[in-house]
DNA sequence: GCATTAACCACCG
DNA sequence: CGGTGGTTAATGC
């Protein structure tokens, strides 16, 4: 598990091994330069600050039924997506699970709970294999201490997370499927918070299935329909997106 | 009526 | 071969 490990590392605290912990063989390991570069935050900070981030960084492969992060445990990292596709989801006291958002690669969160150094307030797991990249919460505070540069992309990114949750709570409100599959949509490809995304996606309907909260062959049809008002084109694992602002604010009918 | 689950099969990589 | 997509039938609210 990702995030046991990097709190084995750093704080000493032995931490009994769960199953699922030993199906993660992989090594974190330091980030090539391609990797470093693809980081969006990584091209706007000076020479030294930016050594000292590529020193700190590191990333690990995370698979299905692991914890990226876990509720109520203590923050370690501030953690970013390189590959793959994560959900955040928390659980409340009836054991249900609820997801929040998906978070595509390009994608950095948990920037609010590290501020506060507080306990994570969701979890955060893989729909599939990841590569997850973490900076160390005290690293991301040195860095908010150091570069202004940084300080306005931390910023930026609660500003449009903030519109993308209140988005969010309006597609909790749409009864019409279609369009929730729609707006979800649009959230993953929200280009401030996962830049260099592109217009295709990859992701497969029952991954998005679990994102909405609908069936796989309710999302499917949902796609089918965005697909005939030229919308997305549904691609084979993933989807291509042709018309942003329409998935955003359009109502779609079937005809 | 509408969405969900279960099941089936063709196709892709 | 396993995973993914498109479809249908039965079931439930």
């Amino acid at each position: 598990m990702f995030s046991l490990r990097f709190i084995q590392t750093y704080n000493a605290i032995v931490v009994t091994i769960t199953p699922s912990d030993s199906a993660l063989h992989q090594r974190r390991r330091s980030l090539t330069q391609a990797e470093l570069d693809a980081i969006p935050w990584y091209c706007l900070l000076a020479p030294e600050e930016r050594q000292r981030a590529a020193e700190d960084l590191k990333i690990a492969e995370a698979s299905p039924g692991d914890y990226v992060c876990r509720m109520g445990r203590p923050v370690t990292y501030w953690f970013g997506v390189v590959d793959g596709l994560l959900k955040m989801s928390s659980d409340n006291a009836q054991g249900q699970t609820m997801t929040f958002t998906g978070v595509p690669p390009g994608g950095w969160f948990g920037e609010g709970t590290a501020l506060k150094r507080e306990a994570y307030r969701y979890n955060i797991q893989p729909l599939r294999k990841s590569m997850v990249a973490g900076l160390h919460v005290d690293t991301f505070h040195w860095l908010l201490d150091h570069s202004i540069a940084f300080n306005r992309f931390i910023m930026n990114q609660l500003n449009e997370r903030l519109g993308q949750f209140i988005a969010a709570r309006e597609i909790d409100r749409m009864t019409n499927p279609d369009i929730r599959v729609a707006r979800s949509l649009a959230s993953l490809f929200n280009p401030v918070l996962y830049p260099g995304l592109g217009q295709v996606l990859r992701i497969t309907q029952q991954e998005l299935a679990y994102l909405v909260g609908l069936s796989r062959q309710r999302v499917n049809e949902a796609l089918t329909l965005l697909a005939e008002q030229n919308v997305i084109r549904v691609e084979y694992g993933g989807l291509r997106v042709l018309d942003l602002n329409a998935l955003r604010t359009q109502i779609f009918t079937k005809s």
